[in-house]
DNA sequence: ATTTTATGTCAGCCTTGTTGACTTTCCAAG
DNA sequence: CTTGGAAAGTCAACAAGGCTGACATAAAAT
């Protein structure tokens, strides 16, 4: 179990294990999703949508042409709740829905200009706190941070977490 | 803009900053949320409960005694929102209401038995899942993962949060 | 005595999750 | 070629949990 070489290092170093240490973090990780999501909230009220728009509207602008299926799958709701959200993202003009060209039963989604914008506001609102705390905590905690976040995730969400990544740019 | 010295030392210490690095831990954040999430909710699902419970069950057990306002502020939700919460959680012997003894307008919120075994249930969930994480991560880190989300949140939030520290224990 | 504060309650609305039922399309087995 | 199942998407209805507004009560503060 404990390493036998200098007595307190053991320890010492298990002290952000404690239940204690534990739930700080927890509610680190409460209070700070909070701010998170605070500035997207604003800009999505004055335009009358929700988290659940700002959502699709992220992912389909990450890959776009997706399909409603593959959005389902990286959202993780079902295809009724993501279809009102769709549905309404497509009447604002928003996001363009096009019938598959191999396969009619699918529709590919990308964001027209108008969503491109809406996008831009709120990826750069949600950015400019990110950088922010990013600029504050410095390079090492950023990347204590992201690897902390990572082991947090399911294995089925940190595939998605992954592939997203690659099939990116 | 850029510093004069050794031509990639600046550059190189932001790549941090970069928008696809920025992306990517907020991609991170969502995903990670989820996982934070998914113990408890499982768990408070076969209860018939929401994240709403299990929130003030939280704070309720962080500090026994605190008033309905001082939840409200901590939660950041309206009365009559949380009202309908802790309705439930007193009829269902969860939660115990007390009349203040100095201020009789308030109302002393305490976790009954099956309210402390309830806490314990959902707590130990999310500490085990943060425990992994934090092992699987290492020292470092975590440390570094306190130090972005802290700076993540709001003057507010962050005051909350290390107002929280103080009291508790 | 009056006003303010802390709490609770009722009514009604919205977003966003859910399940169930349905249509259209595709594909594969007969 | 037809037919039956699977897959993608849509529509309808319901529930949880946010919200606002109006109002009641009791106690504290002025």
């Amino acid at each position: 179990m404990a390493e036998r070489g200098t007595a307190p290092s053991g320890g010492e170093n298990l002290l952000f294990l404690t239940d204690e240490q534990l739930r700080k973090g927890i509610e680190a990780m409460f209070f700070a999703y909070r701010g998170f999501t605070a500035d997207p909230d604003r800009i999505l009220e004055s335009h009358s949508y929700g988290r659940a728009h700002h959502r699709a509207i992220h992912f389909i602008n990450r890959a776009p042409g997706t399909t409603v299926n593959n959005l389902l799958a990286i959202l993780g709701v079902t295809k009724q709740s993501l279809n009102r959200v769709l549905r309404t993202l497509i009447e604002d003009g928003l996001v363009e829905s096009r019938v598959g060209a191999r396969d009619k039963r699918e529709r590919h989604l990308y964001l027209t200009e108008a969503g491109q914008a809406l996008e831009r506001e709120l990826s750069e609102a949600q950015r400019s706190r990110m950088r922010a705390a990013y600029r504050a905590a410095g390079p090492a905690a950023v990347a204590g941070f992201r690897q902390v976040l990572e082991a947090m995730m399911d294995a089925e969400q940190r595939r998605q977490f992954n592939a997203m990544s690659e099939g990116g740019s």
